[in-house]
DNA sequence: AAGGCCATGTAAGTAGTTACATGATTGA
DNA sequence: TCAATCATGTAACTACTTACATGGCCTT
């Protein structure tokens, strides 16, 4: 269950409402943990409900923005998570399932593919770059910014890879 | 929808029964689209009420094995599948997410989950470089073997990204 | 007072997971 | 004939996605 794990880290690093939250995760943990709003907004309630976090206190109503704060309870909750064991999640990446099915039928249409892929990957490693030269222009110090700039870093050799290996694919097949 | 597409691919290669879907998936397709043997049953139904696949006649009941075998109609949604439009899909990596945990709350028991994975990561390397000596000892000759090994690459390099990532990642905490 | 955006939600559907059920076949 | 295994499924649940609903606030 990676979802409440990762709105209780996004709360400990800074108390927010739900559409808060989404817009964090549009830039920063959903790099690696996508969720919509409607996602979020259920899960901050089963977290709730479950006392790892609170509302600070204001009338509450439809319509009106709700700051939550992560309780004691949350943070060891989440302390307990970073030592759990869990195997890598599998790959799940269609385009590899389009080129084993060209291999049988055809690859029409899959070079344009390809070239849009490979457009996509450069434009998200650009947007890494340009965190990693924001948030960590020299380097890392402590070792909350070591942890997080190894993330950052996945991200930028994880991109890396991905366009090193369609350039390689569209030279093969071109 | 890539479940069914991959069906599609596993069949034309080679008509099957469930099971035997269910075993070729295990070591091969389902390296980048894992699928349980209930998923797999239930999606050949729906492929044969949509007319795509057809169980090859036999006397039908529970317990015997049914061979499926791709209609025309089937190659047909595959051929134009493969030229079909589709983002990356996101990471979902809850590895990453520990990380970013760990800088808030501290990282006692990570160390040994990067160590774990780095194990996982190197067997599974190991399979794929067994694999490609095994289907493709001399390099690839038409361009189904092309995209076959192109696909088997993408293995090879991420399971090294990750043995790489994670070597530097556990020096850099160590 | 009207339109647009902020903010929080509900509802319905799909995909994937986990646990269990049942008939057929085979070997001891 | 009994147990194990092969083979195909059902059922219940969770996570995620997509579409829509509703109230409050701000500006013109």
């Amino acid at each position: 269950m990676s979802l409440p794990h990762a709105i209780l880290t996004a709360l400990l690093e800074k108390p927010s409402s739900g559409l808060e939250l989404t817009r964090r995760f549009d830039k920063s943990i959903g790099y690696f943990w996508p969720a919509t709003h409607q996602q979020i907004y259920r899960e901050l309630g089963r977290l709730e409900s479950a006392g790892l976090i609170a509302a600070v206190p204001q009338p509450p109503s439809r319509g009106r923005r709700k700051e939550y704060e992560v309780l004691a309870a949350g943070t060891a909750e989440l302390r307990d998570w970073v030592g759990e064991s869990q195997d890598p999640r599998p790959i799940r990446e269609p385009l590899m399932l389009r080129m084993r099915a060209a291999a049988v039928v055809g690859s029409r249409g899959l070079r344009e593919e390809l070239a849009r892929h490979l457009a996509v990957h450069r434009a998200q490693l650009a947007e890494y770059r340009s965190i990693e030269e924001r948030d960590f222009p020299d380097g890392a110090g402590s070792e909350a910014e070591r942890l997080q700039r190894l993330v950052l870093r996945a991200g930028t050799e994880l991109e890396s890879f991905w366009i090193a290996w369609l350039t390689g694919a569209i030279d093969e097949l071109g």
